[in-house]
DNA sequence: CTGAAAGCGCTTACAG
DNA sequence: CTGAAAGCGCTTACAG
């Protein structure tokens, strides 16, 4: 069925068919009934190709994610996905400008909002590392009437179409679990984190709230020491090999982060197998790491689903509106020796 | 860049320049050398839906699955899956024509076939429930030159272009894993399967092989006894209870499908919440179980996924050929209490 | 309030 | 070997 059959079964020409089937108005009651049924009766459903082709309506999508410093950067794979997402949907008229900040320079992330606010785009997918700054955009957004959603961290009370990312309180609590499982009757453990410049937003914070939450609202008699490294060079990690000399009772540790590799290298140099490892995120070298159970639960969030599900989103928000939106996505996936060879089938 | 703005700078007509594009030949070495080196500085890529409009090429989907008796039913969600994919890309010129079968009924699979080769489709996905006459089918479809490609079964040696599903051995040695973690210094298993008459596909026995086969690889010594119940009405429960009363050590039990459910119930009632349990596949009741912990672990195989993925990555293929073919979809996803809220986004 | 015409970017006969 | 024309299904001014 198409419009030009339906104009000839109701007796009136395509342009007047079209209007209906948009409700452009400027049609009279008695021409747009008849043409309702016969829509309805035919279950007419318009060629979207053939009805963006025609529109010629071009729709800019503004990204605004921190840059990625090669693959090992947790966001090469969002923006892998978010690249993706574009090269699907750029047929459709989008256009897709990804501005870059640096996570840890503040400036450069107002600078690359006000290019955007130049760009005037019609919606914007924003990774609200600063989260005063970025509150302080997103009113601006709700001024100029631009729709926006989060990707990767979450702002409570905003006007965000939805969120794209983990529960990391959730995720904790599921690392919590994991280790609970994997510790047995040991009754010490040692989060390890990695030390920070700025501390931006707080899904490392919430991962670790929810670990310890875990252990508290089951009324585990467990001892969780923290322990912050600068990084992961030998001086640093002297520091773990100190503690745990002075605490041998330790049964498993988790790292809130990748930096969950650089523990597992240590352990493995140390034969300290005994060690349960729980980490977040995979990379190449994890995989080794969970073949080989030196690491032996990893908690993943998707990134490149994140990224391809923020565009093509608000992509489908734009052509269709509020109620085709994507209900808030929250991955929580947990890889373990068992799975790790299949946790990728769309990369 | 338009191929007409293409045409204009290379002095020739859209039509050569199309020629050019597709190799249709009939093209001087000289233009089709300028053509080339246009195209190549410009960027070009041609407008899918542009081109998609004016081919008018059709083409047919054949898919080959059991029916599915309600929301309940395994089937229901890959069918709403495959339903989605093909609203996806109706518009694309693809028909997809679903032919159902019951699975326990081998000439039902037979007539639906007989109907799909009259319908001389363009490509045919397939759930190959009965093994042998599967393989028939597939022979003759290589024979027509029809192209085809499995979900959620898996059948060896086949030219199939790809396999969507589960690796089912690997999916129990996990549920093996988990199991041995929950159960700590327990020594007693058991796996409760459902009988069936017919036993036409191997993916229940693969899982228990995969979960047997983690405690022997690992060299542990832990009994795991095997129970078989004809369905869940009382009588038949009762053969647990005798079981179980019988055996009082048992710490875990492994239920290789959504029978699960049954047993959660039974063990729930019973006040049996000191039996770790693990099973497959999610329905509304079980998010209960895991919630209140009578189920501890749960392995999916994201049936919607399968369904949708099946029908895009067969229509990737005849529109764009082997190169654009997925990669093979396994996925194994373990879900229990911390993450049930958040298991399905896409649905 | 309605229709005829032109056009979106690409493809397909047809003519030469 | 190449171009002009018509068409895919829908939309958009424009004219009346």
């Amino acid at each position: 069925m198409t419009i030009k059959e339906i104009a000839k079964l109701a007796n009136v020409s395509p342009g007047t068919v079209d209007r209906v089937i948009h409700n452009r108005g400027g049609v009279s009651k008695a021409t747009e009934d008849k043409i309702q049924t016969i829509l309805k009766e035919h279950n007419f459903e318009k060629n979207l190709l053939a009805s963006t082709l025609a529109m010629k309506k071009k729709f800019v999508i503004a990204v605004l994610v921190p840059s990625a410093n090669g693959e090992r950067d947790f966001w090469f794979k969002p923006q892998k996905g978010i690249h993706d997402a574009w090269k699907e949907i750029k047929d459709y008229g989008f256009k897709v400008e990804s501005y870059y900040f640096d996570q840890f320079e503040l400036k450069t992330f107002a600078t690359a909002f006000d290019q955007i606010k130049g760009l005037n785009p019609d919606a914007v997918v924003i990774a609200p590392v600063f989260q005063e700054m970025s509150k302080k955009f997103c009113l601006e957004l709700d001024d100029l009437n631009i729709p926006y959603l989060f990707i990767n961290i979450d702002i409570e009370g905003m006007q965000n179409l939805t969120y794209i990312g983990q529960d990391s309180a959730k995720a904790g609590e599921l690392a919590g679990k994991l280790m609970h499982l994997l510790i047995h009757e040991q009754k010490e453990l040692l989060i390890v984190r990695k030390k920070r410049k700025f501390s931006m937003h707080h899904s490392i914070d919430d991962r670790i709230n929810g670990f310890r939450n875990y252990f508290t609202t089951k009324n585990l008699k467990v001892t969780i020491s923290e322990l912050e490294l600068e990084n992961n060079r030998k001086e640093e990690m002297d520091h773990l090999t100190r503690f745990l000399l002075k605490n041998p009772d330790i049964g498993g540790i988790f790292v809130p982060s990748s930096f969950v590799n650089a523990i597992a290298k240590f352990l493995f140099e140390f034969e300290l197998s005994k060690i349960k490892l729980i980490g977040f995120d995979i990379y190449k070298e994890s995989e080794e790491y969970l073949k080989t159970e030196v690491i032996d639960f990893l908690i993943t969030q998707k990134p490149y689903d994140q990224g391809y599900l923020s565009v093509k989103s608000i992509a489908d928000y734009l052509l269709f509106g509020k109620d085709h939106l994507k209900k808030r996505f929250a991955p929580i996936k947990i890889i373990t020796k068992e799975n790790v060879d299949f946790h990728q089938w769309v990369e």
